[in-house]
DNA sequence: GTGGTCTAGACCACT
DNA sequence: GTGGTCTAGACCACG
């Protein structure tokens, strides 16, 4: 988790989208239980404040849930964590296809830059 | 022009990169003269400090250049054009396919989606 | 601090060399923490913006650095300072040197002036 | 002349200094007969406007003055310009050794910098 | 009318 | 309380 303190995104809606990709990738699990704010919070270096904000949203999109006195889990309900993650491919896709048909590229050009780069984006 | 008031990104950020597509793309040809700030402000719905402020960007990163008192103008430097057209398509590959393969794509996949998405997208 | 509001330069641009010429002297020491904008336009008697603008540049420069809801700080690129006095002095006396051959001014002319008025200058 | 556009001095304080220069250095003398406002404009690319907010300047410094029908003249009173050229030479050999000693120079260390660039700056 | 600078004052993200 | 963004509105140099 390294935070990019210097982009234009504010570091909370980073977060978010980190536990977003988590979940969605099955990294973690339906259900599981995540470590307490405070402890998330010293993990990815950032104030408690800013790890509360990033969960309080994911527990409104639905990927989240509280029991009280108890911790925040990972949702189990599946077709919310399927759905989210159409939409989150489905927006990603189109903001890029957006973008490079902008540049006045087609779909063959691309398919081929994808294909240029797939290989060297290790990391 | 339509900027997302709601978005984490700032607004003129978000001015920056329409005007880096609208050049990149074509749209806006090398020599044209742009609309004085006040009055692409006026189009844009923002304060003219805020427009100011994105061409002042544009400015330093080469794509368009002032002639005091006289207007500003998008470069002519048709190189400068190419570069920033290399990079701006290879940040959002990249950061594009971070994601996807964060979904757990793999490149056969990417790829069916982009074909998928592609017909559609005409937003 | 005291500004010239009359003459031909911009404010920023005094207030930009004012903290160029403190961090080259040394006067403000590799990675010393800057007062707050507010602080630091307050004791200008300037707009906080107007700070604002010229810290922003100082850091575009490499001569300072943020660290977000933290503060300003002196860089502590020692190589990035000396550079920047290097120039700042060969800048300074091109300029004072051409000024002076166009009084029709020659080498021995200009240095006994220099000595001249090196005592009497403590303003 | 050469007005650099994208300094933070206005063109016409350029355009003063270059008057200013071309007077006490001789190269201007005295009671010659200037130009018409609108000839001097042309030569030095400006608008009639902005060269005859020179002139003005000029003439309230006493260095130009006008005869009414007749045009512009350099001044005839030497002492003025003697004057003139004492106060240019103080005024800016004083700035430039304030910026240098800032720099934490000393007497002998500028005037070593001086012999250095001195050669150099021949345009 | 054009770009540039400055002020005053508000709101936000983050610690 | 810190830096960053945005607005509204004024004034200046230049053509």
């Amino acid at each position: 988790m390294a935070w990019d303190f210097e982009s234009d995104r504010s570091i909370y809606s980073q977060i978010i989208e980190h536990f977003e990709l988590s979940i969605l990738s099955g990294e973690l699990l339906p259900g599981a239980k995540l470590d307490s704010v405070r402890e998330l919070a010293s993990q990815a270096s950032v104030n408690p404040n800013t790890m509360q904000r990033a969960l309080s949203e994911l527990e409104r999109i639905g990927l989240v849930y509280t029991q009280r006195t108890n911790g925040r889990f990972i949702t189990q309900d599946l077709s919310a964590i399927e759905n989210a993650r159409n939409n989150f491919a489905k927006k990603h896709i189109i903001d890029f296809l957006n973008r490079m048909q902008s540049l006045g590229l087609n779909k063959a050009q691309i398919i081929d830059l994808i294909e240029k780069y797939y290989e060297e984006d290790l990391q």
